[in-house]
DNA sequence: TAGATTGTTAATCGATTAACAATC
DNA sequence: TAGATTGTTAATCGATTAACAATC
């Protein structure tokens, strides 16, 4: 691994690790870069170069072992181990994740959910505890969290934001549609802009039209 | 526009909106694609080179109007013109969507939602009918829409999706966890895949410790 | 006018694709 | 053994960056 993959290739990887999961549920336990590649609409080429940043996982004149592989690419991701997650914002986008994401599945602990909304701190959501963001340090002290989501509402996304990573969580992932502008922190943030998203999907919509 | 733009151009130009319009509302109604590059972390080049596919909009010597400039990102967006959108599958994430995203803003009419639950059949969410499954085609017979929100359960993703596709709505936002395979149709998709995102803020996360 | 900044052309860099020796 | 398919090196392609003439 001596020149660091790009994100490109990074972002290929989960896409990997479904569909194998797919083909390995319908119980295909082997698989070559070139079927692969058919089906997932890549090329050959470029599923084996991804892979080889990583390592060797493959057999000439076989192809890849499913199980394998789906094995390695959890390793390659991380989600292999265990991560600690909150939620700060409970909202409706909030709650939605903390019911409907399949965290545990994939190692995700989320230990806690926080909110200043009277109607809900006390609550749990899907077992998961509702508190007020006051008692956010508190809990830090006691738990350690790798992954925070943030779902706060736009106008007070950025101070969150800020606060969170000076209270030493590492990674941010991001549900509001804000640019939270840490770039010169060493925090790690994963945006999900629902409407850029929406946006391309209409750009190309009109451009079809 | 001879070359049509990359990926990469079209997924710039929300970002490019939202940075406008966060200036714009603090009053400043000239930019430079210099100034620009640097609270966005990018160079004023790329900038440059991605507008310019699509026409002269800046003045030499002075910049870019801000507000010239949202009005023509969202002409080249297509968010001008409005949209009509449904939702296929109304659970916790379909039902946040709806409530949270600030659709009428941005020119999207939310016509209605569709699912089987009897729970919620026959209920609106903020202010959206939603109608049983059943009824989908004819309503559409009424009422042309542009844009389907696809948030039902992953097992039934892909012939929903394909169902969907074959009644003509023309563009797909898929919010489920499944690659809907419609490639060889003349769909349009657009995936909002939450756990490839959180792999991937999970492996910058354990790259950097 | 002098200074600033665009739009665009050319240069560089990086990512994808093609080719193939190694080998299961 | 013959056929298949990897991992990797080389070739190509495309995207980003740099440079600059045009000009506000």
């Amino acid at each position: 691994m001596h020149q660091s993959p790009s994100p490109n290739t990074i972002n290929r990887l989960p896409k990997y690790l479904r569909y194998l999961s797919g083909i390995y549920a319908n119980g295909e336990d082997r698989i070559s870069s070139f079927k692969m590649a058919e089906d997932m609409d890549l090329t050959a080429s470029q599923i084996r170069q991804d892979l080889s940043q990583f390592g060797s996982y493959g057999a000439q004149g076989y192809g890849y072992q499913v199980p394998r592989l789906i094995h390695e690419l959890k390793k390659i991701l991380g989600i292999d181990n265990p991560h600690n997650v909150i939620a700060v914002g409970v909202g409706s986008i909030g709650r939605a994740l903390l019911t409907h994401l399949n965290f545990t599945e994939h190692n995700y602990s989320v230990c806690a959910g926080f909110d200043i909304d009277p109607e809900i701190v006390g609550t749990t959501i899907n077992g998961i505890p509702i508190y007020h963001a006051d008692k956010l340090k508190e809990f830090l002290k006691m738990t350690p969290v790798d992954i925070c989501i943030l779902a706060v509402p736009a106008s007070i996304a950025k101070e969150t934001a800020g606060s969170i990573v000076e209270q030493g969580i590492p990674a941010i992932w991001n549900m509001t549609n804000v640019d939270l502008g840490l770039s010169h922190m060493k925090a790690i943030v994963e945006d999900l802009h629902f409407l850029d998203s929406l946006f391309a999907l209409t750009y190309y919509l009109n451009e079809n039209a």
